[in-house]
DNA sequence: TCTGGGGTCCTAGGACCC
DNA sequence: TCTGGGGTCCTAGGACCC
């Protein structure tokens, strides 16, 4: 069977039961003993089991308590320290880099290397196994007894699959040409992608193994799987994986979730949740530099019946009071009467840079009226009494579930989720603030095209702790219809 | 005492536009 | 006056991975 590559040059590595190491290396009296790490409440799962609670049956994903049943008194369970191990993953990914210039890291204990960007003197078989095993040494090395596992292939399923025959802290090559004898005997599980619904699909159709699955045609697979899956099943089961080893990805969503202790069904607790959750995922927006336009929540049942429901802004944000406010309004469109297990907030379409202050710009520069606008009478009027700090104009735009007002005035006072009331339009919110301006998002579809009135604060002194109430600053233009 | 949290990719249907 | 097809965007859900 020919392989992509004709030299056996892509390399995984794998540390061996991370996280527990690292516990059992910092503090040596859980050395040789069963250690858990992972969630100790009640609804926990387990992240890692050291390989002497493995003996017991404990294994990752698995419940908390389920371990705890299995193993023996003694046993450590370990909430989990993950900037010690951030630390160490990061020793090792810079040892990896020392190796060859293209790593891809897959989790904190996980990576690919391509070793054919490598700059060896040699690329034996002979070279490429000293190497790796000088590399496994000098990561226990520089751990302080970390141990990994690695595998070398001609592609990255079959690296990944050869790391996985010798643990702990072997090194297993597949040399060229070798692959499929290697993997058709395996069961279906072993190939990427196939999980457990899948194997369960392939067990009902009779298919057990790789070579198994090598022998559905690919008109089967498609139809039975679709497009992308069919096909990819396909390849892989020939062992064809042309992957490359790819340093850098795109993030394309940022989320932050938790299960609760017990289900909620409180809307007010659920409210408080929603709030906690969004400002943790604006405070790590913030921090990746990033704003996104889509808001997702997501809710799962007592039954572990899991929903979305998504709303996409007209612009990207990643300000705590606009995810809040819609975030709170998705909430709003599901049922939570029998209470929920599990809540989360995520935002989408991101980019890397807040498109929300340049769209208040734009509209502003399009709308804004002034004795320093001489182009105004050019575009019709908004008047308002000239040199009145409180009065503010307006620009408007519409999105299919509300439209926004664009407010000039200062910024001062303002902050985005606060609630502005007793408008003509109902109630609105702050959706954002910036360069003197404040944008305010009206709940609702803009439903007759009359006449939109701009509204000003008729405090320009205006409080956190004083949500404005606006008032009508004069007659507007409509919008364009 | 069932089943975490952070992601990725795919599908399918509807809206809307040309 | 009958009924095009493609492309893009959006939403909801599912499968999978570590």
């Amino acid at each position: 069977m020919p392989s992509p590559r004709p030299e056996a040059s892509i390399l995984h590595l794998d540390l061996d039961a991370f996280f527990a190491a690292v516990e059992q290396r910092d503090k040596p009296s859980l050395r040789g003993k069963p250690v858990v790490v992972g969630g100790t409440g009640h609804r926990g799962v387990v992240a890692t089991a050291s390989y002497e609670a493995r003996a017991y049956g404990a294994r990752s994903a698995m419940p908390t308590a389920e371990a705890r049943r299995r193993c023996p008194p003694g046993t450590a369970f370990l909430g989990g320290r993950f900037e010690a191990y951030r630390v160490s993953s990061r020793v090792v990914m810079d040892l990896l880099r020392e190796v060859s210039k293209v790593v891809e890291q897959v989790s904190v204990d996980e990576a690919y290397v391509d070793l054919g960007a490598a700059d060896l003197p040699e690329k034996s078989p002979d070279a490429v196994q000293a190497l790796v095993t000088g590399l496994l040494a000098r990561i226990t090395e520089e751990t302080g007894g970390l141990t990994a596992s690695a595998g070398v292939a001609t592609s990255k399923m079959m690296a990944k699959l050869a790391s996985e025959m010798d643990k702990p802290g072997g090194l297993t090559v597949i040399p060229p040409g070798n692959e499929t004898r290697v993997l058709h005997p395996l069961p279906v599980r072993a190939v990427a992608g196939v999980g457990p619904a899948t194997a369960a699909r392939l067990h009902g159709f009779g298919v057990e193994t790789v070579g198994g699955l090598e022998r559905v045609s690919l008109a089967d697979l498609v139809a039975i799987f679709g497009q992308a899956h069919g096909q990819g099943l396909h390849r892989l089961a020939r062992a064809l994986d042309e992957r490359a080893v790819v340093t850098e990805r795109e993030t394309k969503s940022v989320s932050v979730e938790e299960t609760c202790e017990t289900d909620i069904a409180d809307q007010n607790r659920l409210g408080h949740e929603l709030d906690d959750l969004s400002r943790r995922l604006a405070a790590r927006l913030g921090t990746a530099a990033l704003f996104g336009r889509t808001i997702t929540v997501k809710a799962r049942r007592h039954d572990f019946t899991t929903l979305t429901r998504s709303g996409t802004l007209p612009h990207a944000t990643g300000e705590a009071g606009v995810i809040v406010r819609e975030a709170r309004r998705l909430l709003g469109t599901v049922d939570t009467s029998t209470g929920l297990r599990l809540l989360g907030v995520g935002v989408s379409g991101l980019t890397d840079h807040a498109q929300e202050e340049l769209m208040l710009e734009q509209l502003a520069g399009l709308t804004r009226v002034g004795p320093d606008r001489s182009d105004a009478s050019s575009r019709g009027d908004w008047d308002h009494p000239p040199g009145n700090p409180a009065d503010s104009q307006a620009a408007q735009a519409e999105s299919s579930d509300g439209w926004m007002a664009i407010i000039e005035r200062r910024a001062a006072g303002w902050h985005t989720g606060q609630d502005v009331r007793h408008t003509e339009r109902g109630p609105g919110w702050v959706w954002g603030t910036g360069r003197g301006l404040v944008t305010v998002r009206f709940e609702g579809p803009l439903t007759a095209p009359g006449p939109i009135r701009t509204y000003a604060a008729d405090d320009p002194g205006l409080s956190h702790a004083d949500p404005p109430d606006w008032r009508p600053s004069g007659e507007e233009r409509g919008p364009a219809a």
